[in-house]
DNA sequence: AGTAGTCTACCGACCGCCCGGTAGGTTCGC
DNA sequence: GCGAACCTACCGGGCGGTCGGTAGACTACT
């Protein structure tokens, strides 16, 4: 089921198979009114609304306002493993990483920020098991990020700083995005990416001179690797 | 708490100004709940039972459950003007200015951050000319902290950091505190207050060697200021 | 001292509304 | 004629909010 909806939610804009696009078609409504207004404050008959449908039609293809909220985040939580923690993995050195899965998250959250945001705000919507699915996924992230500072600071870039605290300082930095960006704004999502970026790094890395491993730290631009 | 509170309160009958330490605990218990549970997932019958009271008897001393939404937000901007902006006003120097203005913040936070949490969270379910109000003086801090940052800039402190971009990734960080800090966890509050302090500093400061207008930009520690 | 009136602080019962969800069709392409 | 894709009509229930009370402390007057 869960994985079912997610091909079908992944199938963006398709041109094949009705039922399929019809779905992908209900979720990304969902998760957009759910950004907007929160879970709570919307009703079924929003959801239906949006996509012209009556809310006992909209049943014909959920099986429920939590079962939908749940498919939204386990899309969400996909997309974060395949868009950033995957490509993550595959860099080696540990502050091109961090600045992968910093640009990657970002960027992904200025293309579309509804299913990542509704990730992190809706929890307390989800049935318990359903929650402590997803809490786990989302505290494997961190811990990837905080194993990612730990090898720097094992490298002599980063000193005294705790991998755990700075993993949530910079993931809380990268989520507010969604809160202030707007794409018709002063600033485009790639300016805004990279200014995000530079700043995580920067946070996180020894300033000036001191005891610095080899490797002359870059301070002007960030790395290439923000984009694929 | 709330039992001892009442039990007091009963005990203590005729005595002075019991209805405004009522109307006190209220907001006070009407924000935890908010804050655990979310605004619209939260019945006005929970937080009269919350408080010992039924519905009809909380409608005593409340308007309706978004004036206590309105009142409770009002409650937290003042907090933050009183123990943030203020005192951070009356710093001259920048740095040590931007310093106040994340400690303080951060502290705030981890002592209680219900109302500040409920802040940022629930803005949807106010009322629009309430909504615009709040939305105002969340503005005005951004900017407070993004003239620091400009004023930073001007110093040579700060190199090609859009300053508005800075302000909302500094206050995602300490935000995201509520989300992850825990009294009982590993870290104590002055710890974490200090840890995301020296980040937000390293945030913005310039690393390095390069292109400093005079000023022996100080690389190392951050400065005294991070606590009172 | 007694008692009538007043006010604070609450409660039980109720209202209309809308919610998530369902039963039982109906339409329509194949 | 049959199943996929929808609909209308409805259900029980909980919601925010209101109404008409009232116990009891306090005051005022006789």
């Amino acid at each position: 089921m869960t994985a079912l909806d997610n091909a079908a939610l992944r199938a963006a804009t398709g041109a094949a198979n009705g039922e399929q696009d019809r779905r992908a078609e209900i979720y990304r409504s969902a998760a957009r009114i759910f950004h907007r207004k929160g879970y709570h404050a919307t009703s079924i008959n929003d959801i239906a609304a949006a996509v012209g449908l009556t809310k006992a039609g909209l049943y014909y293809y959920i099986k429920g306002k939590q079962d939908l909220l749940f498919a939204i985040m386990g899309f969400a939580m996909d997309q974060l493993d395949e868009q950033v923690i995957e490509p993550a993995r595959r860099v080696e050195d540990p502050q091109a990483r961090l600045e992968t899965i910093v640009a990657r998250h970002a960027r992904l959250i200025t293309q579309d920020s509804s299913a990542l945001t509704i990730l992190v705000n809706e929890l307390e919507g989800l049935l318990p098991d359903d929650r402590a699915d997803i809490i786990g996924r989302q505290r494997d992230y961190v811990d990837f990020i905080a194993d990612t500072l730990a090898a720097l600071r094992d490298e002599g870039k980063v000193l005294g700083l705790d991998p755990t605290v700075g993993a949530f300082s910079l993931v809380g930095m990268i989520l507010w995005i969604s809160r202030w960006y707007r794409a018709d704004g002063r600033l485009d999502g790639d300016e805004v990416v990279a200014e995000v970026t530079r700043m995580a790094i920067s946070a996180v890395l020894n300033r000036g001179e001191d005891s610095n491993a080899g490797n002359p730290a870059r301070t002007g631009q960030p790395a290439k690797e923000t984009r694929e």
